[in-house]
DNA sequence: GATGAATGAGGGTTCATTCAT
DNA sequence: CATGAATGAACCCTCATTCAT
């Protein structure tokens, strides 16, 4: 599939490859590609820093196969809402929001991942980034987005593609403002002091739902 | 103010201060902080070293320096859209989304460090990072958006700060997809490529448009 | 004899201890001492690492078994042609030269080796060397030049000692310019360019043959 | 002319440049290319790591700068004996026969330096080495054996270029046999142990001088 | 104030060698 | 005996910062 990976760290048991894997992603979420630093992963890990030039050769293979493999995480999330079928596309849209916000709390290192992945500077690492992710996200909701305009769901008028990605923007700065230390700076900006932190994630949700279904779906009477 | 720069920098001549601080934008937003290096700024600005370091002391203080520094200058334009009180709120709207497109392509190094200052990864630096502009930004937005409310352009039912929110959210996403490596391609995922290039600018005003329309606007019969 | 290797490497086939010390061969040859690479070298054997180590212990060791091993190789030859009583001194002269031309295309991994072996910056290694091959060609020349001057064939006032070292100078540089790149470099420099690549083998032997019988030999009438 | 070393190198004291060649050619002289640490080469030059790469850049340049420096200063050695227009042939070998015993002795870490530079076992490297010196050394030496046989002095029959080559291999072989372990090891399974050390040195000139007079000019009767 | 040479701690990567299986 | 995964010391090179001139 790809080669960041050596064929032996597939062959090494599960146990041992997850605590690889957490390590690696808890320091490039934390101090960043450019800070992180391989021998305070392979510390982390608790193995040697031989053996993880041994599985991913450099750090760059080893930060994406890492970004690879964050994203297959989340991209199970979205795919069962995305393909439920016994959902409407407003029910879809509403768990997708749901979602969103629930794993950046259970999932905030990834999520960190993710976006550090987004911000790598050094552009001859950006081209060599998977996209799998994005490329499935955003088919997904395209084709919903369809579906919905053919089952009178979804305004007629919209151009599909480009309201999807109106969609997955709104859908993936939440998902930053929740997990990463800028944006949740800026979130708080926004924020209503008076209101309690514990309900405020449900206000967040539902104002957010009420965003997307005012763009993006004709209005029940 | 602050106390990013000294003091002789500041009684430096314009056209110098204008030359070190153009050097140093275009090191960060090209290699990101990180990767960016104080001596090659200097060289960019046909200065010394040593002077950039009597002038900021540290390059952590010479990044926040010019973060504020472009930052201004960014917030400059945006102002302009939204005080200007000859324009409805759909007018300030569609100009603000105008704008977005076109800074993206005329101050793209502005953009690209903006979205360098927004992924530091090093938290400590993350706390010192001013805060004008967001802070600019999203008043003015809660603002426009509770005057709409008042004057009964924008739906009632929102909640404006996360209305404001959420439009913020559409419009930094699109300007990072003009500007930054790794947004633009997430960006290609959404495009349709059979429309053509020069076009497809217009396409993106007005479809953003409609979308945060129907999101914010109360439908005009 | 010598410890360089393990018993349990002399009861290996014969097949796999010629793959063992071809793939070492080509390894040091290519790539020098320093640079070369034991697990390269198992890979290229088709066998483990552990097993190298087991059968030889340590690089250093591998690195003095093929050395020796290789001079046996080169042993051989030249001592066909110097205990060959057919021949006069002259014959046996111009068969050196000859066999040394030869042996340079012909086996110029061993060649390199031999050169690799020479050129050992770590002192401490290059008094462990074998010095089998020297000992032996050394003793050979000597005696050969010994001989002929009983005989009436070689100069009577040359020290027969210093004059097969040079001998021996002049036979070992030229193989050294054919095999080895940076001889090969500085051997074109005395090449006359003109002349047809495939007819100066011949000259250079002839020519060489010329010097050395000038040098050693009396002049016939 | 080069660009192995900075101009800001060469702009340092002429006493500082010669403390970091003398390191630099130690270092590398001692423990051959590979083996040599930069870390050394600063501590014993007494500058930092930095500036041994602020001056050259990498390991590799700084080696090809003093290969350079060194070959230089042999050079000049051998010119002033090959142009003296006072000298008749003979005396200008048995001259450049006592040079090479005289420098082996007295820079014995040039030729060493010189020795190490021809074994690199990196082909790349080898490219890049400057050939200024065996280009200087072989023009002079075919342009005196061809001015020698114009003038009768040496033998008409000689291809001038390859016995030029031939002398060269003698000359260098018995620089490393007084200034390279394992050449000198060599060396010695030549010599007559009897003779006392002191007077050995004058012998070998004397012997070499005679083998290459046999070899190269015209006998007086 | 301005210069730019000098510093040296720090990090990615290699590879001979070991040892549990 | 054979395997090959694991180890970790060692080395080249970078770059923010200092300071003598």
């Amino acid at each position: 599939m790809n080669n960041f990976a050596n064929e032996s760290f597939k062959r090494l048991n599960p146990e041992k490859q997850e605590r690889i894997l957490k390590a690696a992603i808890a320091e490039f979420a934390d101090r960043g590609y450019e800070l992180a630093n391989t021998n305070h992963i392979a510390k982390r890990a608790k193995i040697s820093v031989g053996s993880i030039f041994h599985y991913f050769n450099t750090k760059e293979n080893l930060f994406l196969y890492i970004v690879q493999y964050g994203s297959a995480l989340i991209e199970t999330h979205a795919g069962k809402v995305v393909d439920d079928e016994t959902l409407s596309i407003a029910q879809k849209i509403e768990a997708l929001v749901r979602l969103v916000v629930r794993t950046s709390r259970e999932e905030i290192t990834l999520i960190r991942l993710y976006h550090e992945m987004s911000s790598i500077g050094n552009q001859e690492l950006i081209s060599k980034l998977p996209r799998s992710m994005e490329q499935f996200t955003s088919e997904r909701y395209i084709k919903m987005l369809e579906e919905g305009q053919r089952s009178g769901e979804v305004k007629p008028e919209l151009n599909a593609r480009l309201a999807a990605f109106s969609m997955d923007n709104i859908l993936l700065s939440l998902q930053f403002a929740y997990a990463c230390d800028y944006y949740r700076i800026r979130f708080q900006m926004y924020n209503n002091p008076e209101i309690d932190q514990e309900e405020y994630d449900e206000q967040v949700i539902s104002e957010t739902f009420q965003f997307l279904k005012g763009a993006l779906l004709v209005a029940e009477d």
